[in-house]
DNA sequence: CAAAAATAATAGTAATACTATTAATACTGC
DNA sequence: GCAGTATTAATAGTATTACTATTATTTTTG
């Protein structure tokens, strides 16, 4: 994994940056800097002062690489969504077996990432917490139609996409493979954040094998029953 | 249902408030305009400004019932949470069948409102896109620890609470009944802005069935199913 | 009708989310 | 090695936001 991603690079769509940050040094420093930011400080607290400041560059140079906060939210959750479609991605291949497959992309969703896992500049566990407490603030806006037309949002789009031919893979006549993938990767993080911060209304606990519990016998439960029903 | 709630007064915690806005014409303006601005402008855009101008009043005026616009939003979602909590209560009223109890629950829940529903200063139907698109907002914080203690999530917890009785009603061995409702809850706001917004990602459309067929086949195969599997 | 409470009118502040300008530095091709 | 170009630093400035404060006016209530 480590390797094969030390050599691959992972694609963002251009329309995220004014400047690639993977391309210099302080872009790199950017990016990396903004990851610790943005957890320490929650994304509304978070601005390009304050970045400016722990990366030792004035705010105006940030603009450069960045049209604003809202657009680097975006491309790091573009970022991670191609890094977990991955690791999807291996964790599925040359099994036969789709209902494995299914098991295995669950797990690897569902699996709180440890630092060990990180390679270059991104500390993917970070990025993790970031995505689950701030993702849906990316699309959640007025802009989205805009937003969703210009590419924003390809990346997560992908690895949908890659569930939903697991999905059916596993049961053809299942009629909302769509919404069972989209389903399984927000619920994720809310569960994963209501575990932490409202557990009365959770059953899951920091384990990561109560969730990833739920989330298998719910998919698997729903494809040998749904396609009965609908 | 109208008449019910005719005479019921929806319950906010009042810790939410500086002073009640039920409790003068103002106050009551105040929450029927702000409900029309924020589903308007976006709440990033909406300000108190903005909604003191169109009320015909000074922003500081705002600030004596709201502390804040995050929670004048509180606010709005609370009441929205009490007002379905009385809707699934009446719905499952007089059901002996916990199954029935779960459909009727899941009927209500999903199902879009249509403006005749409306009572009093409260229009319920743009309330419901406003919780649908901004409600996950006024959570993911990073004051969430202390405003949960405070009690702002109060009415959402005993929504919760009342799912969580009827699932365990259906399966009492099932171990997740917490998750599933949460889930149930905010896969239906989720999915109902993918189905407007990101239509590539899920497979409901415009009309309620889709969806609440979905919830419907969801919760039923894992209650079936999961007591054997968990 | 007086006292208290609520609202209006207005002003002010620190921070935010930028834009603009110029100067210093680094990098590239010849 | 140097000219030209791109990048970054340093600094300043602006409109807006999210408030707080003060005083005047109106409304409510006992």
């Amino acid at each position: 994994m480590r390797e094969l991603l030390g050599s691959l690079k992972i694609q963002i769509p251009e329309q995220l940056y004014v400047k690639d940050p993977d391309s210099s040094d302080l872009g790199r420093k950017i990016i990396e800097t903004s990851i610790i930011l943005i957890e320490d400080l929650g994304f509304e607290s978070f601005t390009f002062k304050k970045l400016g400041t722990a990366i030792g560059s004035p705010e105006s140079t940030i603009y450069r690489y960045f049209e604003n906060k809202h657009k680097l939210l975006l491309y790091l959750i573009s970022w991670y969504w191609a890094w977990l479609e991955y690791k999807v991605a291996f964790a599925t291949a040359n099994v036969n077996n789709c209902e494995d497959q299914l098991k295995n992309s669950i797990r690897v969703i569902c699996e709180t990432v440890t630092q060990d896992q990180n390679f270059s500049h991104v500390n993917e566990e970070v990025l993790q917490r970031i995505v689950i407490s701030e993702s849906s603030k990316a699309f959640l806006t007025k802009e989205i139609d805009a937003e969703n037309k210009n590419g924003y949002f390809k990346n997560y789009k992908n690895l949908i996409e890659r569930l939903v031919r697991i999905i059916s893979g596993i049961s053809s006549d299942f009629e909302q493979p769509r919404t069972l993938a989209s389903t399984l990767l927000e619920a994720n993080h809310l569960q994963k954040f209501f575990g932490v911060h409202m557990p009365s209304i959770t059953d899951i606990d920091m384990k990561d094998e109560n969730l990833i519990n739920f989330m298998e016998t719910l998919t698997l439960s729903i494809l040998q029953n749904g396609a009965k029903r609908s």
